[in-house]
DNA sequence: CGTGCAATGTTATATTATAACATAACCATG
DNA sequence: CATGGTTATGTTATAATATAACATTGCACG
């Protein structure tokens, strides 16, 4: 369940936030990267790569899968979209810039993934990589089940 | 860098861990599920699906992926192995039946994915899981970074 | 307006994983 | 020890996910 009332305007924020990142840091936002950014932010949860190209080829011709993969890259590189590794999907960032890695509440009933980034996570994270001498670069943190609306209405 | 100075003895333990499990547990620890458990523990760090089905076709005639899926599955669903999703590779768990989820520090360096299962981890977790009301069915934390072997090296 | 670099197009293929149905092995029970 | 149910594996085919490699386009900057 997404809780923005009108999604339109969720989309629409999102699209505006990246193309401000993108004019700030001199990165080219083009055609095919907003229109997939377009798409993932459209899903309500995370969408899988094929399902974006199966939607851009009703809109554009002939959209290729290393097209897709590029601008997913390149969302992702630049914090905009998120992988999430456990359902190889893509999932928009709902605070980019604010720090590099997100971590998941994703629901196996609704499919949406939920953003539950928060300093005491990151905080036992890094303590645990300083104790085991480890240079953290990425953290993919994922937790699977089922959200407080989906329990309430079984 | 694995820890055990005869890692012949380490995946003989492993085999025999397992046996205890699945006689514990009235499962079959069949031929294939044993090969199987037996190249994971061969490989030093996670190893592909398909990377197995590659040793495996040297010795016996004729698996097919879906014979080492399965087995892959078998060996996840009880705890002897562990997927991790963002390499799509499998790793032996260490300790089989401790619990039911590993973290993971994983070395892009060498390779290795040393497990960094800790209380304070599993709190935090299940503390952000409360908050907001959410039903945890299954964690997935992978620390990719370089480990304290490989930094020295360098 | 040309040159260089970044982005996209295009073709092909690699990699990861499963569906669906057939057969075999195991094992409880009469 | 037959037999019938269940679990595991074999087999064929294909689905789903992702990238390599090279060609072309297009934009920025001098």
């Amino acid at each position: 369940m997404h809780n923005c009332t009108t999604h339109n305007d969720c989309i629409a924020d999102a699209l505006e936030r990246a193309e401000e990142i993108c004019t700030e840091r001199d990165l080219r936002f083009t055609d095919v990267r907003r229109k997939v950014l377009e798409l993932v932010w459209q899903s309500h949860g995370p969408i899988k790569a094929y399902d974006i190209l199966d939607r851009l080829d009703q809109r554009i011709a002939a959209i290729k899968p290393p097209t897709v993969y590029r601008a997913l890259d390149f969302l992702t590189e630049n914090g905009l979209v998120h992988k999430i590794s456990s359902l190889n999907a893509f999932v928009g960032c709902s605070h980019p810039l604010k720090h590099r890695e997100c971590y998941f509440l994703i629901c196996s009933d609704c499919g949406e993934a939920k953003e539950c980034c928060n300093p005491d996570i990151t905080d036992v994270i890094s303590k645990t990589s300083e104790r085991n001498e480890f240079l953290t670069d990425h953290v993919t943190l994922e937790i699977t089940g089922e959200c407080g609306d989906c329990r309430r209405t079984h």
